[in-house]
DNA sequence: GTCTATACAAAGATAGAC
DNA sequence: GTCTATCTTTGTATAGAC
């Protein structure tokens, strides 16, 4: 990957977190990198290339990061679920961005097929990795809840989900926070 | 309001709902109407007009049946809720809607100041009523929950929405009842 | 109120020079 | 790997006839 490629990436990325795919261009990006509009091409084929590429460079990485702290016997099911958590908290202290699936989720029938695919994915591995932490903090103790861990991770993630999209819109930054903390005593005191 | 005028709403709107704002365009609307694209300006001034006008006639049309429901001392909290959470369910069987201000959520940044204000409303507006009945059923003892009414109206109107964009994303139709069914069981039995 | 015709800008994408 | 130049399509919007 060469380092343009990454900037291209990583600004495409930031562009459809704050605006949504439909609505950025070729020319968006090439300005902010610094390059023209068919420099990207050399990189991207198309842009449904680039936007899927987009989706599935964020996707590993959270899958990297989220799944390295399963694995970790160090820490607590607590320490893992804050750990998913701060993204949330982190974009919602941003003036505009949006979990990146969430603001393609809007748009989804509006999107390429191999983007929708790769959308589809982050979703049901987050609400996976969501639902073994919940499972394994109840068998364990560390939580407690009478309803099932998929149906819990099911309420998590869409809240989460929602919360930040709800954040954005009316401004009000305590939302993703007010979310947290509430769904956390849902599962423990 | 003349019937073509109102064939472009809900035209438009629907068309919103599956792809968002930006994805959508004058032509789009006039084929299915049955017009040509000038004859939408005749009606609507502008895309930003019309994207208001659309959203607008949601959020009131919205407001006037969940006030309507909050104002019936013949309707329990209970009915109220069910009442509330019944165009969720309902756009979760459809292949491709979710709320309107759902599909606008993701795109935010994109919309015109006017829209942007709309949606803005409409989610204050509707976590202000959810807010109402988790108070007024706390208050009767028709629900029990332990955290404050404005957090579980937080809760409860991120997870729907969010709900909702899963579902269409992931196509597991069950997601929305999921939800609903989950944060039901968080404030009684 | 709807149409045809058109203006004007911007989109995604390609060809080929450097 | 990046550029200029260009193609083709589509977008919103306007003017003016009917």
């Amino acid at each position: 990957m060469t380092d343009t490629a990454t900037q291209i990436l990583d600004t495409a990325q930031e562009l459809i977190q704050s605006r949504g795919y439909s609505a950025i261009s070729f020319q968006d990006i090439a300005e902010r990198v610094g390059i023209k509009k068919p420099s990207i091409i050399h990189h991207f084929p198309s842009k449904a290339a680039l936007g899927e590429a987009v989706i599935k460079r964020y996707r590993l990485g959270f899958a990297d990061q989220i799944e390295a702290i399963k694995a970790d016997p160090g820490k607590t099911v607590w320490e893992a679920l804050a750990f998913y958590f701060s993204p949330y908290l982190d974009y919602a202290q941003t003036p505009d961005k949006v979990c990146l699936c969430g603001a393609l989720a809007g748009e989804i029938m509006a999107l390429p097929e191999e983007m929708h695919e790769e959308v589809k994915r982050f979703m049901e591995s987050h609400q996976r990795w969501l639902e073994d932490i919940l499972r394994e903090g109840k068998e364990n103790g560390e939580f407690q809840f009478d309803e099932t861990p998929p149906h819990m991770a099911r309420v998590f993630f869409s809240a989460l989900q929602g919360a930040l999209l709800v954040k954005r819109a009316t401004g009000d930054v305590s939302q993703v926070r007010d979310v947290t903390d509430t769904i956390s005593k849902f599962i423990g005191t």
